[in-house]
DNA sequence: TTGCGTGCAAAGGTTTTGCATGGCA
DNA sequence: TGCCATGCAAAACCTTTGCACGCAA
């Protein structure tokens, strides 16, 4: 993984700024874009796409893609933070996270990258729900 | 699950028979409009979409996508084969299957639908050209 | 005749590409 | 001057929607 300060071009250093600012959380280009042009920045959808690109395949970001979404989302990789899988629940659509260590993929012979998965299924509160019924 | 004689008419009739003929891989509609094509099935594309999602909210086909493809693909879910993960390897982007035993997902609290969902990571092969270099 | 499956054509949305412009060294 | 990042406009896709036609009950 690159260094941070190989990335100081004024568009670059905003995405990554931005992103950064709201950890955890999955965003689309054209989130980023409105959300830059609230915070009075001047930039385009293509140059969003490019950057993310370099950085995605850089690692400084991870780009995933969901079932039933027709856009790709990036999240900011936070080194500091543990790794986790992607988790939507089929019935209420709701995104989560389930750290890395709670899902053992040793037997798979692979080693997986979490954040770039997106594992689907039920959760607690839709599987609540259809108890009660 | 409905039965699958729910379906008899002429074109879901063919998209799913032509599913089932091709276990364990997957295509994308545009591939199937090709193939059924081949075979003199004259099909539309929207007729295809709106009964793969039929067929994939009645589970009889699973539909995911994959990081990079801008296509989502479709796969006949075979009851009587053992339900397994998707892996795709990030250095030579080859589309695999990992057993569903082979990854232990307890710990997540929620119950996985492993067909939907793709792992990403390295594969042996790639591993093992990178261990040499 | 009524209803429904079909499929063409168009719309909608995301992502990529071509190209001209402008800033910085 | 020369290089490279930028961003508009257009192109390229994939998917969905509108609508009219035709077959079957």
């Amino acid at each position: 993984m690159k260094q941070r300060n190989a990335y100081q071009t004024k568009q670059t250093a905003e995405i990554l700024q931005y992103l950064e600012s709201i950890p955890n959380k999955h965003v689309t280009v054209s989130e980023i874009c409105t959300a830059l042009k609230d915070k009075d920045i001047s930039i385009g959808t293509t140059t969003v796409y490019r950057h993310l690109e370099k950085l995605a395949a850089d690692g400084l970001v991870t780009r995933y893609v969901v079932n039933g979404s027709s856009s790709a989302y990036f999240e900011y990789t936070h080194p500091s933070v543990n790794s986790y899988y992607h988790f939507q629940c089929e019935k209420c659509h709701r995104l989560m996270h389930i750290p890395a260590s709670s899902v053992n993929s040793d037997g798979s012979g692979f080693s997986i990258d979490p954040m770039k998965t997106v594992l689907y299924g039920i959760c607690d509160d839709c599987a609540k729900k259809e108890g009660k019924k």
